[in-house]
DNA sequence: CTCATACTTAGGCACGTACTTAACTATTCC
DNA sequence: GGAATAGTTAAGTACGTGCCTAAGTATGAG
């Protein structure tokens, strides 16, 4: 899991054209024509955006006969879920800790762990 | 929550540096200098970051003397989430119905439902 | 063999992204 | 007031992205 997949992966689904063929192969797979019918555009243009998904493994394909077939690789969905599922629960405890604090010193407020600018 | 925000919000954490700002956001406020403090690189492309963040919605700011102090903004994140949840779903489901159907008729290999190339 | 299908490659163009340095504005401290 | 601090704006550069058209290759059907 090399350190800049998530860059790949998250920069391969900012791209609604690819998001809408992420959505089609979830439901199973599909070749690159495919793939291509309901895009209005050119299949030059599908093959790019399917070799992007490729590159950060989401999707896979092999060729059989003069047709590729392409299906989904989960595992990158499910990292760049974690990732943002980790900053979710890290927010979460903030507010926690927030509750607690106020919770226990009503009228202490203490002052001294913050940032203080050490230039 | 317009078509296209799914877009800007992957795209902003399709970059390490801004994943590293989220990170240090969700642990709570943040003024500008504390952000770049350990970032390698010069505080106006730290800025560029922060407006990549803010014009996504995943970030807020508000300024306060000269101190600009930042905080996240989670609903942008839950987006993202929700949208990677909804294709694993889609997608596990897809596994159930092949489950089902190698279960339910394991010598009567139908078929008729699928891709027929209609070109 | 011949033709249509299903990609594939190559090249090019317009625009976007991630920085940089230099110069500027507002606040706060002495 | 004058200097340090915190941020901002402007302009420029290098490289990346998303498309296109045109021309190629490989396979399957007749």
């Amino acid at each position: 899991m090399p350190k800049y997949e998530l860059d790949r992966i998250f920069q391969a689904l900012a791209d609604e054209t690819r998001r809408s063929m992420v959505e089609r192969l979830v439901r199973g797979p599909a070749s690159v024509s495919d793939l291509a019918r309901p895009l209005e555009m050119s299949l030059p243009a599908v093959m790019q955006h399917l070799q992007v998904l490729e590159a950060c493994g989401l999707v896979r394909s092999g060729k059989s006969g003069r047709v590729r077939t392409c299906h989904i690789q989960p595992e990158g969905l499910r990292a760049a879920q974690e990732w943002i599922a980790a900053q979710r629960t890290s927010w979460e405890r903030g507010l926690d800790r927030l509750g607690d604090y106020l919770a226990e010193e009503p009228q202490a407020p203490d002052q001294g762990l913050e940032k203080r600018s050490t230039s």
